[in-house]
DNA sequence: TTATTTTTGTATCACTCACTACAAAATCCT
DNA sequence: AGGATTTTGTAGTGAGTGATACAAAAATAA
């Protein structure tokens, strides 16, 4: 029988959860950022030495790219169902934007973490993961618009990726859901006029 | 006859203008932020050496906020004109958008100082001195919207605070001034609708 | 058992960081 | 001139950074 354990490998097994360490990590870097947290401060608070960080990670940029990776697919936002086929491009941005400012508000960490990420750090490095990853979700969104308008679709995009920072920044410097979500209503209805009256 | 030279002090001169460097430092911290510029990139581009950094700004810390200062007074947006008394609330923040599209566009460094310093760097004592200044600045806009439109001052101060912060974002990110005035235009419009609108 | 492989903990590494001790140099005051 | 004061350049401080060398430990494979 084979056993549960996906690799039944042959040293010395591992002595702490890699997916839960990944786990812990992500949530370190949304909260503190690239910069704000050193590998000391990674490895006290998984309980490890460097050499088992080094061993399953292999570096700090590598683990920073998987939390990205990682915090998309389990925080990302839902825009295939704000962006759904056949809603109206105001209606799709407005559900979005509004999507944003739910998860954006602060429990533990506020605001978009490749966002946040994606500005300018000390380790060029790290901002270049994270705008990789923005630039990829930009281009998903831009995918979905174009279905529902093709003739709008980059405005948009860049739009919604403009609320988004700001939502972003609303939600670190400590607005809470509710206003967040006005703020968010506002943005889109701006989108809606302007699709609307200018064309 | 005293002489020009404002300071006629006692000791060996100094041998470098002390507001020339701190203009150079403010485009550098602007354009790399506090974590992304050491002391010793400074002094290098300053042409000096560290004691002579330290005799003149105190601290890393000290330049930065004598920076931020200057930066507010020389690049500074113009809000007394753009929420002049008598414009209406639309019209003003229509403007002052408009002013900051035009302001974080990317000539040297994008975005605005002050906002893309606020979020969260390694140095907590830096954000600390970025965000109080981005608070003023929140205090000083809101005082002039309050002569506007008193009801809706908070909300709309809020609205101005996160729409700077996204077309900051979006300047960093080389949005070009055309578009950059696009999406402000359309963010002001959100505004006015939900003014007129929504009460 | 014995060999092989991988992880572990201890103890660093070289490097960069912001910052300074110190004495020579350059100015003003008397 | 001679004393006082401030800046200068040289050189280096301790602390913190990301990343490792090394050998003991713990598992499988033969």
């Amino acid at each position: 029988m084979s056993d549960t354990k996906i690799t039944a490998k042959r040293g010395r097994p591992r002595a702490f959860d890699r997916d839960e360490a990944l786990a812990k990590a992500q949530v370190l870097f949304h909260a503190k950022g690239y910069d704000g947290l050193s590998v000391a401060d990674l490895t006290q608070a998984l309980g490890i030495n460097p050499p088992s960080f080094y061993a399953a990670f292999g570096s700090k940029l590598a683990l920073y790219d998987e939390a990205l990776r990682r915090y998309e697919k389990t925080e990302g936002l839902d825009v295939d169902t704000a962006l759904a086929p056949g809603t109206p491009l105001p209606a799709g941005v407005t559900k979005l934007l509004r999507y944003a400012a739910d998860a954006y508000a602060c429990d533990g960490p506020c605001g978009c973490m490749v966002i946040e990420g994606a500005r300018g750090t000390a380790d060029p490095e790290a901002g270049d993961r994270a705008r990789a990853r923005m630039e990829a979700s930009r281009a998903y969104i831009r995918e979905k618009i174009v279905v529902l308008d093709a003739n709008n679709a980059d405005l948009a995009a860049d739009y919604v990726m403009m609320s988004f920072a700001g939502l972003s920044a609303s939600a670190r410097n400590g607005m809470p859901t509710q206003r967040l979500r006005v703020m968010a209503g506002i943005a889109a209805e701006g989108l809606s006029a302007y699709l609307t009256s200018g064309r």
